[in-house]
DNA sequence: GTCATGATTACACAAGATGCAATCACTTCA
DNA sequence: TGAAGTGATTGCATCTTGTGTAATCATGAC
């Protein structure tokens, strides 16, 4: 028989989850999660970096994809056009099946802000990631940023629709139409600032 | 005579900037802050939520000079160029004196990945606040949050530039140019994806 | 059969953070 | 004048997170 139980990063996952839902992020212990998931307080350490972490499990799956189908894309396209294309592709690909789920825990994420800030900084680094790899590509530092912050801008609006339990359209749908909102929001008001 | 020093978050703010500074925010803990301001470290913790917060003391000023002006707007102005207007009041107001100061501080935040977070938590708050203001105002939810959104976006673009050492132009300035270089890397973009 | 590997564990400990009660200069007000 | 209340600071105990280090021992390679 094996040595220990397998699946005991996803053991821990799930407890994890599991008692926030239960009680919240902050009055829950790491002590807590590893009592339900038979494990140690050392081994959770060992495998995420802190208490946060064990929700996050997702966001590196989901840079790689992109980051991949950035550097697939059509070399003659602009930026932010394969940026979009690319939050579209792995839209379809990891998000959209499971909706619930992913929804799920992002509502967990919202209600603590802790865990808020660490999404944040997810973003952020996912935000640089599509940055380098745009520089990749050639072309311009800053407009490099600029295309991978106007994107994850138009992401994070669609995503929130995405995740509200009335919405029904694709993620896809949603992104195309928060790029065009931050469009007509902005052409209506590029214009000199008084003195 | 007083039964303590004045100024005691003063202190606590000083010490631990310098400590930062000299030895970085890790390897600097609270029990040497107190030290070199004298004080202990309940105190600190009385004065601050954590050890992150000695250095965001700034924000909260900021965020009630941004609020102020946005209730004080015009009330014929689209939203964006509200926010807009607003935050190149409060950067002429309240940062351009002070370059210095607020971009070494800045950058100590931008050396340590926790005081980012708290950073783009202060900044995401701040985005809230801001679309509550617009709300205010009356009009749409989604478009307020869009358009403080944007203007957040045009802000951290143009911060970033005004905190680099050979930059020489005005906060102001480079908020418009920040907000135009949107503008055009969204126009060049927003068209439908392929499926 | 021996050996290296690697996930898990035990233990000790530093550091951050909180609750609670005590101190005592200063202010208020009868 | 003096009694009472205020509020910033402190001391102490305690909980929780996070880390360094060494030990354990089934598994797989050779």
């Amino acid at each position: 028989m094996p040595r220990w139980k397998p699946g005991a990063v996803d053991r821990l996952q799930t407890a994890a989850l599991e008692l926030f839902d239960e009680q919240g992020f902050e009055r829950t212990t790491v002590a807590e999660i590893v009592q339900r998931a038979g494990l140690t307080q050392r081994t959770f350490f060992n495998h995420f970096a802190d208490k946060r972490e064990v929700l996050f499990g997702l966001s590196s799956e989901l840079q790689r994809e992109i980051i991949g189908e950035i550097a697939a894309a059509d070399a003659a396209l602009p930026p932010l056009e394969v940026v979009m294309r690319a939050l579209g592709a792995v839209a379809d690909k990891l998000l959209e099946h499971r909706r619930a789920v992913v929804a799920h825990r992002y509502a967990v994420i919202a209600a603590n802000p802790e865990l808020m800030e660490r999404e944040l900084g997810k973003n952020a680094a996912l935000t640089d990631a599509i940055a380098a790899a745009l520089r990749e590509r050639g072309g311009d530092a800053d407009a490099a940023y600029l295309a991978a912050s106007v994107a994850m801008l138009a992401e994070q609006v669609a995503f929130r629709a995405w995740t509200r339990p009335d919405e029904t359209r694709a993620l896809r749908d949603l992104l195309q139409d928060a790029l065009h909102a931050v469009r007509t929001t902005v052409d209506a008001a590029d214009r000199p600032l008084p003195a």
